[in-house]
DNA sequence: ATAAATTCGAGAGCACTGCTCTTGCTTTGG
DNA sequence: CCAAAGCAAGAGCAGTGCTCTCGAATTTAT
């Protein structure tokens, strides 16, 4: 609806379109704590108060800059994997896949601190971004769920007391799949993110030299977690 | 040396205290962000300009911060293990010292997030934190060269590209355990905390909800992944 | 013990921040 | 055509990190 608007209502898309890419561009430059309103404005040939029009806070600009940043490496997760040859392996889709979400946050760190860092504004993230936050998680349960389909995983064990929780998980967003397959995916998920965050967060410094080698590695290990076997096995 | 000084230099150590101290209130009550040095020294009942005779600049009083959380989730984890049961086998123990640093970081979330988070002050962090930070994984190596020493371990699969790199990790920080090893350890432990990271902050909402148990299963797959195994098997 | 050197706390002040409120101007819809 | 709503601008408030200067206190050297 409304594709043809008024010239009011273009101006404002548009500008608050420009905002967000100002913003962005102080986030990569200068990092979230030191994303300036004012700056903001000032480079836009504003005045400060007038972007409150657009954005009640300082904080709900950074919760749109959150939100477009869970988009684009969901984006680039997913586009990772239609891009992966149809015959690949399971194993080998799933760690071409998080690679591309790592390459993605080695080129955009300080999106990445924004969204897996420590949470900046408030304590609790909004409602507006669980859902862009799922996308790459999506991304990985379907390659499982269609290696399962296809050519059956191994898998993974499960603790006994762990069984409900496991069936509730795979009920929820894993359906089709054994239940020790769901909480062995969402380690597998905080892990990849362990992964990336310790290597651009400065913790790799001096204790992993070979990186791309080095998360290859570990990313087939992940993938070995969640029952994908290599070809060769 | 000088466990006796002059009013002066024991009154400096003293203020330097509490001003970390209250420093550390405030970081646990509103988080990094929010930590201000005017508020701090108002609380102390001094002027600001006073507080920069002990922190050259807010940075440094971060840092200083940062070393002694460091300090805190290591001794934590140091902890863990001299409380383990000598009896108990290794996986028991790796579990148990996972479980610690998990625990610390529940109880401190904000000190966590300012170590294990997006790191604030500049990219890359400054040199006197290196030695703290590395505490849980000497831990966590420990336990594993003692059981590779004591029952021997199941050694991890190494890709063929990763060679050199896990012979240099080996001799550098592992030296008498199998090169394997080496970068297992080291994706363990970034997985580790990229399971607690995302329970603290928030990425585990509406996901996981028997939390304890979850985690306890992940870091029992942890031990697994680097050659622990659990005595049943 | 006295003089010099150093350390310290206080205050004023600068440049900056997020945010609010008021004042006119422009676009919109009846 | 005109009232209503949306908008930019400016002033202003409370707060921030940080610098500089100036007396007072303490340490050190003579």
């Amino acid at each position: 609806m409304s594709t043809v608007q008024g010239a009011r209502a273009r101006a404002r898309t548009e500008i608050t379109a420009a905002i967000k890419d100002e913003a962005r561009k102080q986030l990569a430059a200068e990092g979230a704590a030191k994303l300036s309103l004012r700056a903001v404005a000032r480079e836009l040939g504003m005045v400060s108060s007038a972007l409150y029009r657009y954005f009640p806070s300082r904080d709900d600009l950074l919760t749109a800059l959150i939100v477009d940043a869970y988009d684009a490496v969901g984006e680039a997760a997913e586009r990772a994997l239609a891009q992966a040859a149809p015959a690949d392996a399971p194993a080998e889709r799933w760690v071409a896949v998080c690679a591309a979400v790592r390459t993605w946050a080695l080129a955009h760190p300080h999106e990445y601190a924004l969204i897996y860092g420590s949470p900046v504004p408030g304590y609790t993230a909004p409602e507006a971004t669980v859902g862009p936050a799922s996308r790459v998680g999506l991304v990985l349960i379907g390659i499982v769920r269609d290696a399962h389909q296809a050519r059956g995983i191994a898998v993974p064990r499960l603790a006994p007391q762990l069984r409900g929780e496991a069936e509730r998980m795979a009920a929820e967003f894993a359906p089709g799949l054994p239940p020790a397959v769901g909480p062995a995916l969402v380690a597998a998920w905080a892990q990849l993110f362990g992964l990336i965050s310790f290597e651009l967060f400065g913790q790799f410094h001096r204790v992993v030299e070979e990186r791309d080698a080095f998360f290859a590695h570990a990313a087939a290990g992940l993938a070995a977690s969640v029952g994908l076997v290599l070809p060769g096995e």
